[in-house]
DNA sequence: CCAGCAGCCTGTGCGC
DNA sequence: TGCGCACAGGCTGCTG
């Protein structure tokens, strides 16, 4: 489900909902989604702790307290509500967070692929999952001189981009949409984009990223933020899963593909497979 | 070291 | 209606 603009949605609905609020109880409904700790530990710690900010580092969001930092990846259907510890827990719940005012933090994952890490803060900025990440797509970090250099492989630029090691956020939808945006087929050999390509597309992911951001990320079916809200960017999507329809560009039929294990839509007219000669 | 791919889970939609 | 299969906003660990 979440790429970085329904994270970073969650993030902003998250962060007022529980920040200055002290966690009083700690429940564990399925331990396989604790990385780390081992799950006595990872209830302990955090009983007694203070929840401060809510930040995100690509699509993993950073649950601050006073000593830990909560670590949190969505996955694909990773979810967070606040409610009364009256409401009944569904199928899907496996972490409760009781706070100090009375709500309950909830997570739910239907399909159970979330996941959280509760480190120490200095243990955070070696943390091999957030250690990897690639550049934030914005102006200010997401440098081309660096992106040029990323793009001297011969891995295909959508496997790539998906791969969060040279910029991150992008995941399925975006990146479809990106690529047809920058003219840029997704099995395209990330070596052989040209300069004015590479430019076009480091332009297009902060936009494409930042817009989304702004209309509360895509939601095709699961995805809502921390207060329950969807988002509305599925509204102007061009490529992902419009399979079968019309190019707005050129009407060619929008093709599907798998590349890098994934479902992927481009237009075969528009999109060049090869470098301009 | 790196690209590629199963595995992790459950639900949904499709063809037969 | 039921069944089997493919597929779904992602990451990780193993393989060659």
């Amino acid at each position: 489900m979440p790429e970085l603009p329904e994270v970073e949605n969650v993030r902003r609905t998250l962060n007022p909902l529980i920040s200055h609020k002290k966690i009083m109880k700690v429940t564990v409904l399925y331990p396989n989604i604790i990385a780390t700790p081992e799950v006595e530990l990872f209830r302990n710690n955090l009983v007694g702790e203070t929840f401060q900010q809510v930040s995100r580092r690509g699509k993993f969001l950073l649950l601050e307290t006073e000593h830990f930092v909560l670590v949190s990846h969505l996955r694909m259907e990773g979810r967070y509500t606040l409610s009364s510890p009256n409401e009944p827990i569904t199928k899907h719940t496996h972490l409760l967070i009781d706070l100090s005012d009375g709500n309950q933090l909830r997570y739910l994952d239907v399909r159970k692929f979330g996941r959280f890490a509760l480190l120490k803060k200095d243990e955070v900025a070696n943390y091999s999952s957030l250690k990897k990440l690639g550049m934030e797509p914005t102006e200010e970090d997401f440098s081309l001189e660096k992106f040029k250099k990323a793009l001297k492989t011969k891995q295909n630029i959508k496997g790539l981009l998906l791969s969060q090691k040279v910029v991150v956020g992008l995941g399925n939808i975006y990146v479809d949409e990106v690529l047809y945006k920058s003219f840029i087929h997704p099995l395209r050999l990330s070596e052989t984009l040209k300069e004015n390509e590479v430019v076009l597309l480091r332009k297009n992911i902060i936009e494409e990223l930042n817009e989304a951001i702004i209309l509360g990320g895509t939601t095709i079916r699961s995805y809502h933020n921390a207060k329950g809200e969807t988002g509305h960017f599925q509204e102007f999507l061009q490529v992902y899963g419009k399979e079968g329809q019309p190019c707005v560009r050129c009407g060619s039929l929008i093709e599907k593909i798998k590349v890098a294990g994934r479902g992927t839509h481009f237009c075969p007219t528009c999109q060049r497979l090869e470098g301009s000669k």
